[in-house]
DNA sequence: TGGCCGATATGCT
DNA sequence: GCATATCGGCCAA
């Protein structure tokens, strides 16, 4: 979705922004978590807006803690890579490891479909966009994501653009955990509509 | 090797 | 709002 800045000799706004690079993952977790709102991820012919993510770190609800095997290897040795785990047996769930100081990685759990819409309809037997990418597990099959992803680099995997403008977002406590919820790490787009639950 | 639990989704009341 | 399918990952034994 690259459109020229210049047209007919003048200057036209630019919807886009800038391109994600490796260093945009080395920082902080919860701060890569709160930019990624607005940001679109594209994979293939599929895109969305991401309007919804969680931080997680070394906190007592993480993969890093409780998964040591699994998952503590991606979130703790690395940064701008792809973690792919698996859950209640039938669900894939996706997330981006941050923070070359430490151990972290945002999950991915909600998009704004942007492209693509008949492919991710396919894939997720729902007609409704709102329903396309509302979850985590429904954002990975919408994008076609499988296990053997993980563990590759995000940006040979998918095209992410920034947003280029500041884009509202709203902390809240993380969904769906026992441990640890007290931490607001959860960031959802202000006035969406395609986020698993309300902010 | 068995048992427990889970960063979920879906369908039904 | 609530029940439940389903199985990978982990650990105790």
């Amino acid at each position: 979705m690259p459109c020229s800045a210049i047209v007919n000799g003048r200057h036209h706004e630019r919807r886009d922004g800038a391109l994600a690079t490796d260093a945009f993952f080395a920082a902080p977790t919860q701060d890569v978590a709160r930019g990624l709102i607005g940001a679109v991820v594209r994979r293939g012919a599929c895109a969305g807006r991401i309007v919804e993510t969680e931080a997680y770190t070394d906190d007592a609800a993480s993969h890093f803690v409780t998964r040591p095997r699994s998952g503590a290897p991606l979130m703790g040795g690395t940064h701008a890579r792809v973690y792919v785990y698996s859950i209640y047996g039938v669900h894939l769930c996706l997330n981006f490891t941050t923070d070359d100081t430490g151990p972290g990685a945002v999950l991915l759990r909600a998009l704004e479909p942007v492209a693509g819409l008949g492919v991710m309809r396919r894939r997720r037997g729902v007609e409704r966009v709102e329903h396309l990418a509302s979850g985590p597990a429904k954002l990975a099959r919408a994008l076609g994501v499988t296990r053997r992803l993980s563990g590759r680099r995000v940006l040979e995997e998918f095209e992410l653009v920034l947003p280029s403008t500041p884009v509202p977002a709203e902390a809240t406590p993380r969904v769906g955990i026992r441990q640890a919820r007290e931490l607001p790490w959860r960031f959802v787009l202000v006035g969406t509509r395609f986020a698993s639950r309300p902010g």
